[in-house]
DNA sequence: ATATAAGGTATAGACCTTAAACCATTCAAT
DNA sequence: ATTGAATGGTTTAAGGTCTATACCTTATAT
C-alpha cells in the first residue's frame, strides 16, 4: 500500500497593502457600491478607513485610474470619481468575454450550486428586517424611473442580501466573489421592460418563498433564476454581431 | 427610489510572503500531504520552491515549530520533520471544537452544498486515469495494514481528487479550504473496522456512480456520505467524557 | 481676496525581503 | 580519527514597502 504524497507547492508572491486596497475598491465599484460619478472618500479618509498611509492608498487609486475605473480631480469639489463602465474598459467587452468563456462557465457552474444553497439556508433564517429590505429593493427595481445602472445595482444587492441572510460567512464570501466575476457580463445585458419584469417576478417569488420559510422552493427558484441568467448571458455574448445594440 | 450604498470597507493588513508560505505548509500538513515524521524539503529547497529567500522560509517554519506542528533537527540527516498530531496541539482538541462549534457548523453547511456539487460535475468529466487513481486509493484504504493515519490521508485524497475531477477551479479550491477546516475534527474520530467499512462502501459506491457518469447519483451519494460524517463528528465532539478513548 | 477641501509631493525611519556568505552540527564513508 | 556532505543557524548589506508628517498646488464657494 504505497500512497505517493502529491507535493504540490506553488510559488508565492507578497500581497501588498495597496493590493488589498485596490482589490476591495475594484470590487466595490464592480458591485456598484459606488455608482457612476459618485465620489469615493478622500485619500485621507480612505487611509483612515483602511488603516493605511495615504501614499499606499494613492498607489491603489493610481491603479484604478490607469484601468479607467476612476478619475481624479484636484481643487475644491475635487476627489476621486467613479467613471461609467464603458464597453471597452477593463476586460468588460464582448470579445474579452468570448476569449475567457471557459472561465465564465466555471463561475456559472459554481454559482448554480452556491446561490441556491445560500437561498436554502436563508429561507430558514432570514430576519424580518432583511425581508423588508429585500422587498424595498424589489419595489424600487420595478419602478418606471429606475435607470439601467440603478437596476443593476439593486440586482446585485438583492443577491448579496440573500447570501448574507444565509447567516453563513462562506456563502456570503462565495456569492460576493462570484458576483464580482459575472457582474461585468451582466452589465453587457440589454435593459428592457421585459428584462425588468422577468427579474422582478423571479425576485418577488423568491422573497415569497423566503418569507414562507420554504427552503426547497427558495433554492429551486434561485436555481431557475440564475440558470435563466446564465443562458441569457451566453446568448448575448455569442449573438451575431449584427444584433449589437 | 433611494438606495443607500452600503459602504462597508474593512481594515486591511499586509500579507507577508512568510504568511503565504506558512499557510501553504500548514495546509499541506493538515491535509496530510506530509505524514508524521516525514521530512519537509530543506530550507534551501523550500526557498527555491516558493521563490523566496531562506530567511523568509525560516520565518514560516518558526511559526509552524512554535505551534508544535514540526520539529527541526540539525546536522546530517537533519531537517524539518512533521510531528504527530496530538490531541492538544493547535486547536485540535475536543474542547476547542465545542467552543468553536458554530464555526464548524458553518463549514458543514458549506460542505453539504459544495462537495455534492463537485461530485455532480465530476461524474460528467472524470477521466479514466482519475478513476483508476480513485480505485487505488479506495483499495488501499480497506487493506488490513492500513494505519489510522494512512486511512485519514487516503480519505482526504479521495475527496480532493473528486473535487479536482470536477474540472472546476472554484470547487477545487473550496473543497481544499473546507477540508483544511474540518480535517482536525476528523482526526479526532475513532478508528475501527466499522468506520473503515462504512467509508469504504461510501467511496466504492461513489466511484461506481462516477464511472457510470451518473451525476445525480454521485451527488446524492456524496451528500449522504458527508451528512453521515458531520453527524459522526457532532456525536463525537459532544459525547459524554466517560466515553473518551 | 480668502478660506477650504481636495489631490500632489517630499523626507526620514521602521520593517520586510533578498542575496550571499559563513558558522555549527551531525552522520556516513574513509 | 578524519573528512565530506547536507542540514539548520547566523550575519550583513542593499533595496522595496509602508508609515508618519509636513508642505505645496488647484479649484471652488464665500
Amino acid at each position: 500500500m504505497l500512497i505517493k504524497p502529491a507535493m504540490n507547492l506553488e510559488q508565492v508572491s507578497p500581497k501588498k497593502v495597496s493590493d488589498f486596497i485596490f482589490d476591495r475598491l475594484e470590487e466595490a465599484i464592480i458591485l456598484k457600491e459606488f455608482m457612476s460619478d459618485e465620489q469615493l472618500p478622500s485619500e485621507r479618509d480612505l487611509a483612515t478607513i483602511f488603516n493605511a498611509s495615504r501614499i499606499t492608498v494613492r498607489e491603489a487609486l493610481a491603479r484604478l485610474e490607469s484601468l479607467g475605473l476612476v478619475e481624479k480631480r484636484v481643487g475644491a469639489k475635487g476627489g476621486t470619481f467613479v467613471l461609467p463602465i464603458t464597453r471597452n474598459s477593463h476586460l468588460r467587452n464582448r470579445d474579452e468575454m468570448r476569449r475567457n468563456w471557459d472561465s465564465m462557465i466555471e463561475v456559472f457552474e459554481y454559482r448554480m450550486v452556491v446561490e441556491p444553497g445560500a437561498a436554502y439556508l436563508a429561507a430558514q433564517r432570514i430576519k424580518k428586517e432583511e425581508l423588508q429590505q429585500l422587498r424595498d429593493y424589489v419595489t424600487a427595481s420595478i419602478e418606471p424611473d429606475c435607470t439601467r445602472e440603478a437596476f443593476r445595482s439593486i440586482d446585485v444587492r438583492i443577491h448579496l442580501s440573500v447570501a448574507k441572510a444565509s447567516g453563513n460567512a462562506y456563502f456570503d464570501h462565495a456569492v460576493r466573489q462570484i458576483r464580482t466575476k459575472i457582474n461585468p457580463a451582466l452589465d453587457l445585458m440589454p435593459y428592457s421592460d421585459r428584462v425588468k419584469v422577468n427579474n422582478y417576478e423571479a425576485h418577488r417569488d423568491l422573497i415569497a418563498a423566503l418569507e414562507a420559510g420554504d427552503a426547497d422552493r427558495s433554492r429551486d427558484i434561485m436555481y431557475r433564476h440564475i440558470e435563466h441568467s446564465a443562458e441569457a448571458i451566453r446568448a448575448r455574448v455569442f449573438a451575431d454581431e449584427s444584433f449589437e445594440d
